[in-house]
DNA sequence: CGGCATCCTTATGGATACTG
DNA sequence: CAGTATCCATAAGGATGCCG
C-alpha cells in the first residue's frame, strides 16, 4: 500500500474537492495535447510547424489552441519575428520547465508498464467474453 | 533549459509517434477523473459509494466507467462483498500502485504552481483586452 | 448500495477554405 | 508560415429512472 506523510497529509479532509489547487491543475495538465507539447518543447525551443509535425497527428486546429491555452497559463513563451514569412516560435517558460520531470516520469512509467496494461486489457476482455463460469463458492467473488 | 540523457534518448527521433507507448500512456492517464480516482485510492481500498463523496461533483455514470476503465487497465481491483445491500470494493493492484508517486506529483505541483498560473492568466487576460498598445520598435516583439 | 439504460446537451476535435 | 474562420461529426458527460 502506498503512503507518505505528505499525501496523507495532502490528501486529507478535502483534498479533491471542486476548487481546489489539484482540480485545477488536472484540468490543466490531464490533457494528451498539453503533456505532448510540453514534453516536445522539453528539449528547446521550437517552431509552429516543426511542433506540428513533431506531434504526429495533431491538427493546426488542436496545436493552435493547446499552445494559446499553454501561453496563456504562463508555461510556454510565444515569439513573433517579424520576417517573411512570418516566424513563431515557442519556448517553455520556468514555470513550464518545472513541468519536465512530470511529462518526463510519465514518459518513463509509460514505457516501463504499458505493457502490463495492454496485457491487463487482453486478458480482461477475454473474460468479459467467456460465458459465465461458475466460480468456486468460497470467499469475495471477482469479476 | 531542461535535458537530461534520458529526455533525449527517449525524446528523440521518434517519441510521441502515433502508436507509442507515450501516446497510449496519455490516453489512459491524461484524464481528470482518472487520476483523481488513482489519487483517491492511494491511501487504501475505498467502496463505491465513499469514492463518490470523496471525488465532488463526479456523477455515478463517470465514476462507474473511469473506474472500469482502470480494471480493465489493470490498475485497479473490483471486489463483490454478496452481501445485501452489496458491497463493492475498489483497490489499487500493484500497477495501479506504480502509479501514485505520479500522482503524488502532480497534486505537488498544483500546490507549488497553481497560483502563478492563475495569476499568468490573469495578466495574460489583461494584456488582451488592453487597445493596441504600440510596442517600442527593436528586437522580436512579444504578444 | 451499486449499478445499467436512456435521453439529451455540450464540448471536443477533424476537415476545409481563406489570409497577412 | 502561421495562423483564423466555418462547418460538421462524434464523443464526453449530465439528468433521470429503474433494477437486483
Amino acid at each position: 500500500m502506498y503512503t507518505t506523510p505528505d499525501l496523507v497529509e495532502r490528501g486529507g479532509a478535502n483534498a479533491y474537492l471542486r476548487g481546489c489547487a489539484s482540480r485545477s491543475a488536472l484540468d490543466l495538465l490531464a490533457n494528451k495535447w498539453v503533456c505532448l507539447v510540453v514534453g516536445a518543447l522539453s528539449p528547446g525551443p521550437m517552431r509552429f510547424g516543426a511542433l506540428r509535425r513533431r506531434l504526429d497527428g495533431i491538427t493546426q486546429k488542436m496545436l493552435t489552441r493547446t499552445l494559446r491555452d499553454l501561453e496563456r497559463a504562463g508555461v510556454v513563451e510565444r515569439t513573433v519575428y517579424p520576417t517573411t514569412p512570418p516566424q513563431v516560435e515557442y519556448a517553455l517558460t520556468p514555470l513550464g520547465e518545472s513541468l519536465c520531470g512530470l511529462m518526463d516520469s510519465i514518459l518513463g512509467w509509460a514505457e516501463e508498464h504499458m505493457e502490463e496494461v495492454e496485457a491487463a486489457r487482453a486478458r480482461y476482455d477475454e473474460r468479459v467474453s467467456l460465458p459465465v463460469d461458475p466460480l468456486p463458492r468460497d470467499a469475495p467473488a471477482r469479476r
